[in-house]
DNA sequence: ATAATTAGGACCAAATTAGTACTAATTATA
DNA sequence: TATAATTAGTACTAATTTGGTCCTAATTAT
């Protein structure tokens, strides 16, 4: 099926150590120790999420990172577009379509409306219900055979 | 956002040409003609696609594909799974996990249950809605701000 | 027989991703 | 103020994945 990169897997847990964190400062060092992951991954890791506007830092002795909103404000769509981009499902779907034949276009366009789809899907889910290990909370409702059915953010119960 | 493969995309382009040409059976290098994707690669998919058991093949002279079943019964989710494997969104989250730390794979647990959200709702959508771009079918709902409702396959009307 | 066609691999080149390393900037504190 | 700790930014290399091509074998109509 559709595949995150490595290195948005390791965000996640990265993430995910930081929520347990709270609101202190926790330095890439020690979060590298706490997850596992070898520090110039950390490191990276932590770079991007500073980018992205999803982590705060403070630089020098006794710096470090910490979450920049709460983690039921974090969704897994941001976290993603900070790894992996706002490039879309397909090479056709963003931006103008340059194909020859017109059908193909079509396609691009059906495929953009799928990746939409998808996207509304990770906006409603949050780092907090991955931390938390909601399942039932976002999951139950969706395994096989059932319908999805999630309501517009402002009602939603995750 | 999540990818998908050139050779998926492309995939679906061409299966959009066998819908149109129903029940009879097109070589490879027709669909090449009818895509303007190059011959080898046209083979390739349409091979792909066999193996999957969406399309049905006939060797030798006049020989060709078709696909085995109606276009409103080949979903989304079976498409890529033909291109891309079964792999899931995390290596992690695929069987038993191997992680060091236990924390990890509560995390790979959360993907797996957002991968198969978006299964879900990549079971609800056909190569039928793709090829006919009924936009407002099944994308309408979707997109910015409003809520993802799906009915159940039996009682959609998509 | 011959030509047309699919089946199945094997293979190489291109693109992407993962992982590492280095330098500069910042800041607490001894 | 010097030093050590720490993040910022970037560049680079190795590994993996993907895209694209090609070849040989099997099948079938004419």
């Amino acid at each position: 099926m559709l595949r995150i990169s490595k290195l948005t897997d390791y965000g996640t847990v990265v993430l995910s150590q930081m929520v347990t964190k709270g609101n202190s400062l926790t330095s890439a060092s020690e979060l590298s120790d706490l997850t596992d992951i070898n520090f110039p991954t950390v490191s990276k890791i932590l770079k991007i999420l500073y980018k992205a506007k999803i982590v705060d830092s403070v630089r020098g002795a006794n710096g470090g990172y910490k979450l920049i909103r709460n983690a039921d404000e974090i969704t897994i769509a941001s976290i993603i577009d900070a790894f992996e981009g706002p490039i879309s499902i397909t090479d056709c779907s963003s931006d103008k379509c340059k194909c020859k034949v017109e059908s193909h276009c079509n396609i691009g366009l059906a495929w953009q409306n799928i990746n939409q789809s998808i996207r509304n899907l990770l906006e409603k889910i949050t780092l907090s219900d991955i931390h938390e290990n909601k399942k039932n909370s976002f999951a139950s409702g969706y395994f096989a055979g059932m319908p999805i059915n999630v309501e517009p953010k402002a009602e939603q119960t995750l």
